[in-house]
DNA sequence: ACGTTTAATTTAACGCGTTAATAATAAACA
DNA sequence: TGTTTATTATTAACGCGTTAAATTAAACGT
């Protein structure tokens, strides 16, 4: 079970953290949590609640003589978050309050072959429309978090990528978008905001694990005692780009053989395009922004019994598994999270397959039998993640906070 | 360069960490390599000093007007801590005093088939006699740090493999240890204790960097901001044990392809022996204890010359390039370390070999130039990390610490 | 009903860091 | 030689955590 909680140093912030994962708590409960003392708890309640962030609730149920516990509760209404998740096929935006609580959504076209302006009218337009008719005053709202796809430069709030279009390649995206939004923008990448989203969701009964993200790319995340594992520059875990027995597919990064050039989503619609009669029967439309609707009706199809479409999925799911094995074998780990869109059909398949490769080839597979789970929110993990990293790292114990631009 | 230094969280330990690297500095300069202030800097002196662990030495250069600033060194007599690596074919001792000064050394034996309490019973011996012979009082001796390959259970001191001999598996190393040596004992990963040694020795530029550690096994650490990355049973970066292109060679882990099992010395020196002609003309023993001796003749050999073994020996540092690619694309890195007794004469053409894979496939190579660099301490450097662990993570300022016999 | 017991929370004193102000020291200069 | 000035080191006041002791509120036992 997760001891503490993720993000946020300071002490008031694990507290914050710990009400919004467990909803409410007694100060003594917050005490042996963070592993504070009481009577820390009980100056740093004072501030919180003199904030107006947290209230009490009522008395916990007693238990034997003593004291009553008094419930504290924070306030969902002291903040809200944006989440806004970019991908080639599909953006998702949520809103959450500063409990964590989805009260707002929607889901809109990909990023596609766009150009940054483009796609941050979009956003702006359709953020506004949300925050509008939710009836959130935009001064209550904490900031967004942006999640995107492959190598970033978080601190400038940029992509290092050419990808979906050289434009999107060091555009001051964070900026930009903070500039129209009127709010701070944090930059979040895919594959960790997943992970922290389906931690929050309750998937994840363990804080050290690991996640694969797979939309139109494939993407990493490790978590370890609750902490992202960032690297030298946030971009670690491009579990998509490492190479695995014998793939010669040539991949966007420049080598071949890459699990991104021989697993995704994209090279099984690819192949099953390959294949006229199984294309033709599926109704495979395969336009750059149809991969993910593609890759569904070959979902489907396998889970209809139909064995082309189960024969392109196994493949992709044995590469899957075996990058997982590395994953496991190199950032010791014991557990592994399945999420993102492509698995809202597939996961099961992907899932089997995964643990199957797990159980033969972890390196400590006899020590601790490894666990593969699938998100419970394969969809809005990742956006949910982007809002939560607002919630955890900006400052909320000021009426309203800088608009910092950069990551923390 | 790095900023810090690793080791302890302690204000007191990070200011000895930058004193030991540093040899001498002034209380300004500890203020701002530590970042903390100058107030803290000096209560935190005065309480060393009056424990005996640093003296003023002498006033810096005058710089322009104002005070002239008093020099600090560590007493290098204040403590004293043992490193001791043991692998299959060779055992290294080393005696680091305070300062971290290598005060006396010895090389002998490895554990090669041996059960635990009889390689326990040599080392006792030999650090025994390493300290009378150089008059260190053994009550001014910090600790041991034993260093081993393979999974390790630090906390408990034990190992979690059934190499060499499956008494190994779970003997208590350390307690024993601990208390034929009357010192407490560390239990330290081969790999990051070589990553610490070097960084030590200076060789690395960075604070963030992979090591590769070649011995009779092959071994990965991560260094990330001066702390190694650890997962999450302390046994992460097995990048002997992973699969790449191709491989079908069956591994003593259970699976097939491992770089262990592809690239290491004991491989290269079996296909030297398949070539009875460059077996003979080499003189390749082949016995389990001479597997770095048999790779010393090959990689002289390719030194002078020999076609058969230089091809042996760039197959093996392709597979070792490969791993290397893994280890940056996955941790985000940009500089590699390789470290062992296996690269004492090979290292340049595995440096070369290396660097070239990195050049041509690491994802970030656009944005900053891979860097490889080969230790400058190849056979020394795993023992010195493990003193170097005891003279940073053990308490220091009581007169004689309590016999801590797991690992901080 | 009322003192005792138990558990939760609060208050008080202190440790170790901070920032701001002060003291000490030697070069620069009249 | 004495004063000014720049730099280093120290002291003073305070913030946020700690531990130890005190206070509060309910349940138990007679």
């Amino acid at each position: 079970m997760a001891a503490t909680g993720a993000g946020r140093a300071t002490t008031a912030g694990r507290m914050l953290d710990l009400l919004r994962t467990q909803g409410t708590l007694s100060r003594v409960e917050l005490a042996e949590r963070t592993g504070l003392t009481p009577a820390t708890i009980t100056n740093t309640v004072r501030r919180l609640i003199d904030a107006g962030l947290v209230h009490e609730i009522g008395r916990g149920h007693q238990r034997g003589r003593g004291q009553p516990r008094r419930l504290l509760e924070l306030d969902p209404a002291a903040w809200h978050a944006v989440g806004i998740q970019v991908d080639r096929t599909t953006t998702t935006i949520v809103v959450l309050d500063f409990a964590g609580t989805r009260v707002a959504g929607a889901s809109l076209r990909g990023s596609g072959g766009e150009r940054p302006e483009t796609t941050i009218a979009a956003l702006v337009e359709h953020v506004t429309d949300l925050l509008r008719h939710s009836g959130i005053a935009p001064e209550r709202v904490l900031g967004a978090g942006l999640v995107t796809h492959g190598p970033q430069d978080r601190e400038r709030g940029m992509l290092l990528t050419a990808q979906p279009d050289p434009a999107w390649l060091e555009f001051p995206l964070t900026r930009t978008l903070a500039e129209r939004l009127g709010i701070p923008v944090l930059l979040e990448n895919d594959a960790t905001a997943a992970a922290f989203g389906e931690q929050w969701a309750g998937t994840v009964p363990a804080d050290t694990f690991g996640l694969i993200y797979m939309a139109s790319g494939i993407g990493g995340g490790v978590i370890v005692d609750g902490e992202s594992y960032r690297g030298r520059t946030s971009n670690a875990v491009e579990i998509g780009h490492i190479a695995l027995g014998g793939g010669r597919a040539p991949c966007l990064c420049g080598n071949n053989g890459c699990a991104q050039a021989e697993a995704s989503p994209g090279t099984v619609v690819a192949q099953a395009l390959a294949d006229a009669s199984l294309a033709a029967r599926l109704g495979i439309r395969g336009g750059p922004e149809d991969t993910l609707a593609d890759f569904e009706r070959l979902a489907r199809a396998w889970r209809t019994g139909d064995r082309a479409a189960a024969a392109l999925l196994e493949r992709s799911a044995r590469w899957i598994g075996q990058a997982a094995v590395t994953l496991v074998n190199l950032f010791d780990l014991d557990t592994v999270v399945l999420a993102g869109p492509a698995f809202a059909t597939a996961g099961p398949l992907y899932r089997r397959q995964v643990a199957a490769e797990l159980e033969q080839r972890a390196l400590t597979r006899a020590l601790s039998r490894p666990g593969v789970h699938l998100a419970a929110n394969v969809e809005t993990a990742a956006a949910i993640g982007g809002a939560l990293h607002v919630l955890r790292t900006m400052p909320v114990d000021v009426p309203r906070p800088p608009a910092v631009i950069g990551s923390g």
